[in-house]
DNA sequence: TACATACAC
DNA sequence: GATGGTGTATGTA
């Protein structure tokens, strides 16, 4: 999906968000944005949308006017930067290489390929693989109708009538992503990807080792890769050769759908083919930069190279080279060093806009149970838990806490992020909530309290040790969510500060008693 | 450290 | 009527 996901952000839905993507030329893209606009018009989505697009702007504004203010300065001023933009192409420059090869490959509507492969009905008809809310992946007919990945599903249906939805069905994915993978460590067992479809191989061993390390071989073990592929799964795959990670990602768009493109291992010919680009098309450049960029007139990585001036005074140094680099085709050509261990685990769900706060209180014990079981299995500790949520204004919303301690027990984590979800305070409804643990150490040390209890326990019923309820707190009034020990705190915290106040409060007589306690066991066997 | 943003798939 | 989930990196106060 890399690319196709990129090409359609929401593109169309919000016009000046966006631009014209080579590919779409045929499309009647003045009707199709209108019939996403009218869809999404007077929608929270959209409001937010917009202010998001006004913030952009005003950022792009700002950074015109610092612009104008430096040039202004007079020669001296420009001569400095000159001085020390040049300093930074000429480093740039000495991180060009040219005898490395990156071969990146990425499956074709990876997805929908999978579904029209097993169900051959489908070939001929517009498909997208996902739901109502939100479509995974279309394939190229339903494309032509202006569909794509990350559009809900609903205009979807409104583009084109007869679009087919299939459900995604992620575990068949996983097995044919395994399969592809499997081939890419024959060529490089050190292959990097960021999905289960793409693969990013450093192959110059495998060039030089089979005598094939120049132009030809190159373009030959991409067609061979993409056969064994096809011969494996029966799905297509396009792909990238080039000198470097990143080019050879930029040259798997460009040989799309099913084909490949070879990016020359020269200097002058790799800016030439860069200068053209659009800069949406640098990995690295989603739409919020696009935008910027475009704002300071920049749309092509030509234009970076232009406008080298107003960007090295609009950008930080790190996102100038960043850009710099793109434009000039330079980018990291050998693997980072270390693969790193997993840094933070989260689990998030949307749903109907809801303030019921026992519905919400069974996510975060939900997710804090995976995630308990998680750590289990990697036999790892956090230090940091974090609770987001977005309200129905899909304003998002988050609190975290790094604690003086390591934990892993789903209550720990629990209590936590309770803890945060109320010192959050939302009084909307809120239409989306998530927990998030970091800091996270892979040992546990003084463990041996939890082995004998996890040997003397049946290994068989995994449920969960929480008893939560939400209450309202007879003291403060307020409705929290509560396990008995937090309730205990909380109430003897309430009346402190109550008492602190020399103001007896009234309290207000409780219409009803303590709503009744949620045992999440029921929750977990309706499932 | 805490939080928000941006980006990728 | 209605716009996802998981993970990483980075900027800013």
């Amino acid at each position: 999906m890399s690319k196709e996901h990129k090409d359609n952000e929401n593109k169309g839905l919000l016009c000046n968000f966006t631009h014209e993507k080579a590919g779409m030329q045929g499309l009647d893209r003045e009707k199709i944005n209108k019939i996403i606009h009218d869809t999404s018009v007077n929608t929270e989505f959209f409001k937010r949308e917009q202010e998001h697009i006004a913030i952009v702007e005003e950022k792009a504004r700002s950074m015109k006017n610092r612009i104008s203010e430096s040039l202004s300065k007079g020669p001296d001023f420009i001569r400095e930067i000159n001085e020390e933009i040049y300093k930074i192409i000429q480093e740039i420059e000495s991180e060009r290489h040219l005898s490395e090869t990156w071969i990146h490959v990425d499956m074709d509507m990876f997805y929908a390929s999978v579904e029209i492969r097993d169900n051959p009905e489908l070939a001929d008809k517009p498909v997208a693989v996902g739901g109502n809310s939100m479509i995974a992946t279309a394939n190229y007919i339903a494309r032509r109708y202006g569909i794509r990945s990350a559009m809900p599903g609903f205009i979807g249906k409104k583009l084109c009538e007869e679009l087919v939805f299939v459900k995604p069905n992620f575990s068949k994915y996983r097995e044919e992503g395994e399969k592809i993978r499997e081939i890419f460590r024959d060529f490089d067992p050190d292959f990097e990807s960021m999905g289960l479809d793409e693969g990013n191989l450093r192959v110059t061993e495998y060039l030089i080792n089979n005598e094939m390390n120049h132009d030809e071989g190159r373009q030959e073990l991409a067609r061979i890769i993409r056969q064994r592929i096809k011969d494996k799964t029966q799905l297509p795959a396009s792909a990238g050769i080039a000198c470097n990670r990143s080019l050879a990602k930029i040259a798997t768009d460009m040989g799309k759908p099913n084909g490949q493109y070879f990016i020359p291992f020269d200097k002058e010919q790799i800016i030439e083919i860069m200068s053209k680009m659009n800069v949406r098309k640098i990995p690295g450049v989603g739409k919020v930069l696009e935008k910027t960029l475009n704002e300071l007139g920049v749309v092509t990585c030509k234009d970076i190279l232009q406008k080298k001036y107003e960007l090295y005074i609009a950008f930080q140094a790190g996102s100038f080279k960043f850009l710099a680099s793109a434009a000039l085709g330079v980018g990291s050509c050998y693997h980072h060093e270390t693969r790193e261990e997993q840094k933070s685990i989260s689990l998030s769900r949307t749903f109907a806009s809801t303030n019921n706060i026992e519905e919400i209180n069974k996510y975060i014990a939900e997710f804090s149970r995976e995630i308990s079981e998680q750590l289990d299995e990697k036999n790892a500790q956090i230090k940091t838990v974090s609770v987001s949520l977005k309200t129905y204004k899909f304003e998002p919303k988050s609190k975290s806490e790094t604690l003086g301690r390591y934990i892993y027990k789903e209550l720990d984590i629990y209590e936590i992020a309770i803890k945060l979800y109320n010192e959050l305070a939302i009084k909307e409804k809120i239409r989306h909530v998530g927990v998030r643990v970091a800091n996270i150490i892979y040992r546990r040390t003084g463990a041996i309290d939890d082995i004998i209890e996890k040997v003397s326990k049946d290994p068989t019923p995994k449920q969960s040790s929480i008893k939560c309820f939400s209450q309202q707190c007879p003291v403060c009034n307020k409705v929290f969510m509560y396990t008995e020990k937090r309730m205990e705190i909380h109430l003897k915290q309430c009346l402190e500060e109550q008492s602190q106040k020399f103001q007896p409060k009234v309290v207000k007589k409780q219409k009803n008693a303590p709503q009744p306690t949620i045992t999440l066991d029921c929750f977990y066997k309706k499932k």
